[in-house]
DNA sequence: GATGAATGAGTCTTCATTCAT
DNA sequence: GATGAATGAAGACTCATTCAT
């Protein structure tokens, strides 16, 4: 429910190796806290103290605390459109089936791997005002399934990319609140509903 | 994320016509509190001044911040809750397909009679420690769902009914989010993806 | 402390059998709360809760919580001081260690009665703002032993019945703190230390 | 009286100048506000104002206002604790009269200096769920007074000392209450009360 | 009279952010 | 640059007291 216009962004970005380890340390604690305690126990003098920097240095890097998080949204986010768009790219000519495979393949690890820090950020994004640059890396899974939908002359790709994506993310993020771990399980089942639907 | 034991309860029912009056108005104060600002914007004192009553009268009826979101989450999961089981208990002599797009209709349109709060309340139970009973509620739609699949003979129920409903969710949701309308639509889209997984 | 002048006294005495009735359990009940949770637990709704009476009826009879602790507190030393005026009393053709003994029995045995409920009173005392009618209810004890003194003899009775039942009160509540329960023990380990003063 | 385990200890220890300074500031402002308005009126927002700090930097050295009170009982209990030991350890080759004496001008001085805060202190010791550690400091007294008696062969020295200290509480309060300030006529009274009991 | 719902001033406590050292 | 002490606005909750029914 984005509202107002707090500082979102970085102050400036790490030029220098110390700098650099400092700056991820924030964002590591920040992700620590946030699925260990949730949303609601993220603050600024706790992340500083896990990170093991001053409130004074986290504030040299970070000028809020929402700048903290959202740089923690777009840097996992940018995890998944890499994995995203080199799935696509190696797809391009390959059958539309394999390709959703790799593609579900990194959906399900990407969330599965720190399945609450997936979850909590999931909420973040719904609760941050975050700018549109960092919403659309959200959006690059939607993008690139319809790239790869039009490219395999599916109809109506926009429609059904947005429908595929919200489906996986349902069955995925239920399968993580319920704290299943079995991949392979999961990635047939989200398998199973794609595939139903595009036929 | 529940952790500790907060109260979560209401401290009483009302039991007389003006009491009533003051409960619904706290919790309808919060449902729009909670829909056009978010959760973080819900507090005691903006609560009651939107109820037009004091926080006293508030306190009177909820012992903490959290019963009264938690009293909301049950209210809004108990409609639901009997949508569908009506719907279940109506399609006992039906056909699945027919029964599963009344199960649709219920959810879809229960889902957009009110979208932003619909979400938001979905936020707060992952964020709230509810009780089994509260949670229970929203299991609702899985154990109605797996029932009808049962006595149609549907191949591991369990499983299968979590699917559904958890995909449904993510197509729903993300319409919500999309600020789509269009209840028709979304029902046909729904749709199509619960028949393909169950083909 | 004294400091300002809250209202102190009860509205209005009561005159019939049942607002007397009332009024009794008003302060038994404050008197029961007092002794098992301390003053800071003692509020009007609990109060009027325990007495079986609404909060408006306790408002009824007492103008402010104040004067629900000052009527209790008048209660308790009135009834020490008539045990104490009528010891004198019948001690004054007595020798002035039977008249003690007598005295010591009235004392101990008051305090030991309902010894949370005495400490608790004594602490309420230097808390509320009382009127000097009440400050002089607790000034009988340290009276009457002068009365009996000046009676008997004894040089300079006004510094010396003050201190002999500041000594013995001393005792007195440091067994109450102690749990002792053994009033004759207590009885004479008093005694001993009057009449050790007094030699 | 006891009940729940509110945090009563310090949440740290001042280590820099600046920080002993608001510790001790603190702990004087709620001194002040004890002995001139009693108990009730140490409220966190007072006790910051009058210690010239923000509520903030309070908080930051004492997690409740519990915290507050129980280190004041014990930082005043531990200067009494530190004279009754030195005076014990100094009256080994003495003569008891002597030791004693020493001991009675400790106590009636001690509490005489700031007699309101000393009363005051009292209340809250009966009020504040202390742990045993700060109970302990209160009953140096006693202990130490045992030992003086056992080292010169007094009889029953466990009783013995708990009613000297407990009848001479009693006549320095009721003087501390009555606003007496001649040192040595209380001296001599309690005095007077100490060795008539033991003769 | 009795009832108990309603009021709101008053307190405790947290936490994002600043700034002197 | 780094530190962490200090700030104070904001928010949860209590309880003495009033008053409509």
């Amino acid at each position: 429910m984005p509202k107002d216009q707090t500082a979102i962004h970085p102050r400036k970005r790490p030029r220098q190796a110390r700098a650099a380890a400092t700056f991820d340390a924030i964002l590591e604690a920040a992700a620590r806290i946030l699925e260990k305690d949730g949303f609601d126990s993220v603050n600024t003098n706790a992340v500083a103290e896990l990170a093991g920097v001053s409130v004074g240095s986290l504030y040299q890097y970070f000028p809020t605390k929402e700048s903290i998080l959202a740089e923690l949204v777009r840097f996992y986010r940018n995890v998944l459109k890499e994995k995203v768009e080199s799935a696509v790219a190696w797809g391009m000519d390959k059958t539309l089936e394999e390709t959703i495979d790799l593609l579900l393949d990194a959906a399900v690890s990407h969330q599965l791997e720190r399945p609450e820090l997936a979850l909590a950020l999931e909420q973040v994004e719904s609760i941050l005002p975050l700018d549109n640059e960092t919403l659309a890396l959200t959006q690059t899974m939607v993008d690139n399934v319809e790239m790869l939908l039009s490219a395999h002359n599916v109809s109506n790709p926009g429609e059904t990319s947005r429908d595929i994506v919200a489906l996986a993310r349902g069955i995925v993020d239920a399968a993580g609140l319920a704290k299943e771990i079995d991949q392979a399980a999961i990635h047939r089942r989200v398998r199973r509903a794609v595939f139903g639907y595009l036929s």
